[in-house]
DNA sequence: TTCAAATTGTTTGATGTCAAAGTAAATCGG
DNA sequence: CCGATTTACTTTGACATCAAACAATTTGAA
């Protein structure tokens, strides 16, 4: 079955068990987990033979954005990758076994240290940017300006909502 | 950092880095992966105490949705919650663990079973969709109601673009 | 100066998921 | 009718993630 009559066949049978409730914005909901699942899905897809997932190419991305040196402390690194402390020790020893960053102790700090991007991980995060902003463009080249601005309107009030929300529980 | 702020920044940053890409489309990819991630976060703590996490939800939800008796083979709830068969599995075993649910013999089929929704699991299905539905009602709430239209028109045609590209990879 | 509090990164333990292998039973082709 | 294939679910092993506990270090206030 396919996923939008998947999500109208869940909406339309709870609407008929449960007809006190309102049950349209909960599609929204819906449309958003799977839409986000299968687009994280094909672009991990996409970097899979550069022998990285997703959450690493996060890493090396955030490392390679940065600027002239390409090196940040951990703490830099998850605040900008959504990532909690020991997720990112985990992805960083991984980085760090392939050869993609180095730790390096940082002389002004010695609780923490630096990463850094070395040249193979700089490549890797380049190959990977490419295919990923590419994968992206194509699955919404069906759309116009107009419908991709629209989009962006939408998404960012929904973010507003959230930050919001997230902000003050 | 704002959500918000983080991924404006980060696709200025990426287009100075790499003026040769283009990457307005990943920008709504981002959007759609922290939404959805916060969106699913947020509904996990409004069912939080009731002891089950969303995906549990999921199957009782698919129980109590199809209709008289609440009665579903395993299969059959695996392809409406979107979830591997050994994810199942688990689910299943908590569920029933917890009393929700109850597993029996398919009396036509030995290799299949019947999966049972109990009164008790019933009724937290019940007070699980009305947080949800209400939830998501309250985060679209600042919405008119011809944007939450243009919001599903759009989402919808992402659906289909994904839905093409996952059957015709 | 000194010691309590905060910060930084790692370790540990638990969770939820999937892919692949495994077991059991039904179905289908010759 | 019987062996091979398919189907249904479970088990196993691996993985990414998080929260909480931890160790090392810095900061800041008395």
């Amino acid at each position: 079955m396919d996923h939008q009559q998947l999500i109208s066949e869940t909406l339309e049978t709870w609407a008929k068990e449960r007809p006190d409730l309102n049950f349209a914005a909960m599609g929204i909901g819906l449309k958003f987990d799977i839409i986000a699942t299968a687009t994280m899905g094909l672009a991990t897809e996409e970097i899979a033979d550069l022998g990285i997932n997703l959450g690493e190419f996060d890493v090396l991305a955030t490392l390679r954005r940065n600027g002239k040196n390409g090196v940040l402390t951990p703490t830099e690194i998850a605040s900008a990758a959504l990532v909690s402390p020991s997720g990112l020790t985990h992805r960083l020893t991984q980085l760090e076994k392939m050869g993609h960053i180095i730790r390096q102790n940082d002389p002004n700090d010695r609780r923490s240290s630096l990463v850094r991007l070395t040249p193979q991980g700089r490549k890797i995060a380049d190959q990977a940017i490419e295919r990923i902003s590419e994968h992206a463009t194509q699955q919404v080249s069906s759309f116009s300006a107009d419908e991709v601005e629209v989009l962006n309107t939408a998404l960012d009030k929904v973010l507003l909502v959230i930050s919001q929300r997230l902000t003050a529980p």
